[in-house]
DNA sequence: AACTTTTAGTTTCATATGTAACTAATTGAC
DNA sequence: GTCAATTAGTTACATATGAAACTAAAAGTT
């Protein structure tokens, strides 16, 4: 007879949505403590700038495709980051619901700084892989995302 | 020279904070709405039921320790549940400010159909890997969470 | 061209969450 | 034993977040 027991308090343990949850927020509190102290900016904020950054003229909308954010966040960042003077917002001239973002020079500034820290806080955390695990464990996450949504474009 | 132009979309797609902190979004998401849906329970107050149900007698402290939940999160989850009519607190006779948890019997009645539940959604999850496969996620996710904080001790 | 539908983005509101302050009980120092 | 320090847990407050309603522009229909 097996037993039903001491099933689920090992499962809690070894459930796989649960260690990723934990991970995570373990992993996104410790940069968010570090963007927030020298930034002022949240990770809401940084990923936005970070698209910006490297897409300059985007929409607000494409932002929230390309990183997984709802409307409502996007929105947000984007406000509290024009508001800061890291932002500047141009009304598309083809198309007068679409915004299109830029960083100002100031938000460059930012950005320039912040993109090697983000780095380096990665580089801490996956220098403790190898290579190839690092490799392995991009495959193994690009097949659980597959299968939490079959549907949603990844990227 | 190398191109400073197009180091840093590609980064936060391949972020490891960021794409880990997606995938567990996604997932956590798509449970949440499940437990919410079937027993009007949160993510916070399944994690500390499942713990409960392992542990009859457990108190608050022990529960936040287990769970990587903060004492204020358990403390609301537990209200809530006690409110539900799924859990019952004694105060433990050793330490007047210690409680003791157990689940009702209806408690206990939601426990057993969740756990089940619970089960089957990991298994879709992790069912798209092979065994290999699963075991040397565990095994990397061990080290990012090591590599993540050193001191916490995980479980 | 008028009018319904869709889309981009913002605002509002209700709820969730985290931090800090608090209460009550226990432990430790003397 | 008395009083400060610690610990378990709750409450209060301020902020974050998400869903739905809303505004404005565009696109599609007739």
């Amino acid at each position: 007879m097996p037993d039903t027991e001491n099933t689920s308090l090992l499962r809690l343990r070894e459930f796989l949505p649960y260690r990723l949850s934990v991970l995570s927020n373990t992993i996104s509190t410790r940069i968010a403590a570090l963007y927030d102290r020298e930034f002022g900016l949240s990770i809401w904020q940084w990923r936005v700038m970070a698209v910006i950054g490297d897409r300059p003229g985007i929409s607000a909308t494409e932002i929230g495709q390309l990183t997984a954010m709802d409307k409502v966040a996007v929105s947000r960042a984007i406000a509290a980051m024009i508001e800061m003077g890291y932002l500047e917002r141009k009304t598309s001239e083809t198309d007068g619901r679409r915004s299109q973002l830029f960083l100002t020079p100031a938000g460059r500034e930012v950005y320039e700084m912040i993109v090697p820290m983000a780095l380096g806080e990665e580089q801490e955390l996956s220098g403790s892989l190898t290579e190839e695990e690092r490799r392995e464990l991009d495959r193994l996450m690009a097949k659980l995302a597959e299968a939490a949504s079959p549907d949603r474009p990844l990227w």
